[in-house]
DNA sequence: AGCATATATATCGATCCGATATAAGATTCG
DNA sequence: CGAATCTTATATCGGATCGATATATATGCT
């Protein structure tokens, strides 16, 4: 799915202007697995715009940045279909977090146990950012997304607040000869 | 983590040629958070080369292709360290299978639900694949780590496997008005 | 008045991704 | 035995993408 198809499946929930569009793919539940760029955006709309697969509506308002609204047309609903039957590519995350957890005993063990405590702090906060999304859901297929979404959230917390303690114990006792440690 | 830091990582654990880093990127657990191409890996060695953050010594067997080993000097290390302690940047996590399921109401239910089966053995053969490679765990993050994947991947198995019954039920009678409910 | 923030479009350079070119040894299999 | 294919190995190209920045205007705050 490129910067395309995101634009066609956005507008296919009502006209927008690139900013708008943006906006949208930076909320709940877009932002869970999606994101883009201006320098995505704009590109992508002018070269839809080209192809026939969305119309542009300059839109001056009194006293406001002049805007563009984009509209689906039937030929880009097509194209937004099409791409949505294809066998999906496999996911791709990039997670600097769990990178950091690979590579975690390169740290002094503090260091690591606050990233931990960062983490736990922002999934707390993308959890409840989720959960107050609740009303907007309609489809079907949207509200089993959305139950996804919350399922995954809580399975990382739950480990992460389980297993907090354990890892802070290996860390601080690397019992490995347990003759002799006075010192520490 | 750009390409760069993903080389010095992959390299502190032991030299091997830009081949061999992209061979250990594909495997669990780096597979799982991280992905790269020979068009970001070897660019990126080149440069860290020039910078002195690696040291390549050129390595010819007798009658195989040619190839560059390349080692951490201690300048890359302290670079990866530093890159390692710095607030991770948030995940960023593309999937074109979430991505359908939110426009899930534009496909035909047969399809979406296919979809989702294909998902569901997709999670499976990937469970499988990092339930195989326990032994290879040494430090306690990584263990760490590895426990939070199988979490991860558990918890959204269960949830699409419990869950699917009720969206094909959805998607096949699309009962709004609640009123005589014999059926469910 | 001054400053920050939000709305809005657009582009640039650096990076990144997927495909491809090149090449030689290894494997497979009729 | 030979042909096809696979694996190892390096490298580059074009197109896509990302993050930062430029440009403007309107709003909100103090």
């Amino acid at each position: 799915m490129d910067a395309k198809i995101l634009c066609l499946a956005v507008l296919s929930r009502g006209p927008a202007s690139g900013y708008e569009i943006k906006k949208r793919l930076e909320q709940p539940p877009h932002a869970l697995f999606q994101d883009t760029s201006f320098g995505s955006i704009y590109p992508a709309l002018r070269r839809l715009a080209e192809e026939g697969a969305v119309s542009a509506e300059p839109l001056v308002e009194d006293r406001r940045p002049a805007k563009k609204i984009f509209s689906l047309t039937p030929l880009g609903r097509e194209r937004l279909i099409a791409a949505l039957g294809q066998p999906p590519q496999p996911d791709r995350l990039r997670s600097d977090f769990l990178f950091t957890l690979l590579y975690g005993d390169l740290l002094p063990p503090p260091l690591l146990l606050s990233i931990i405590d960062a983490r736990i702090a922002e999934l707390e906060g993308k959890l409840a950012w989720m959960e107050d999304c609740e009303p907007s859901i309609t489809s079907p297929s949207g509200a089993f997304l959305h139950g996804l979404g919350l399922a995954y959230y809580r399975s990382c917390l739950d480990y992460l607040r389980q297993n907090r303690p354990r890892l802070a114990a290996e860390l601080q006792g690397p019992v490995q000869e347990p003759h002799d440690r006075a010192a520490e």
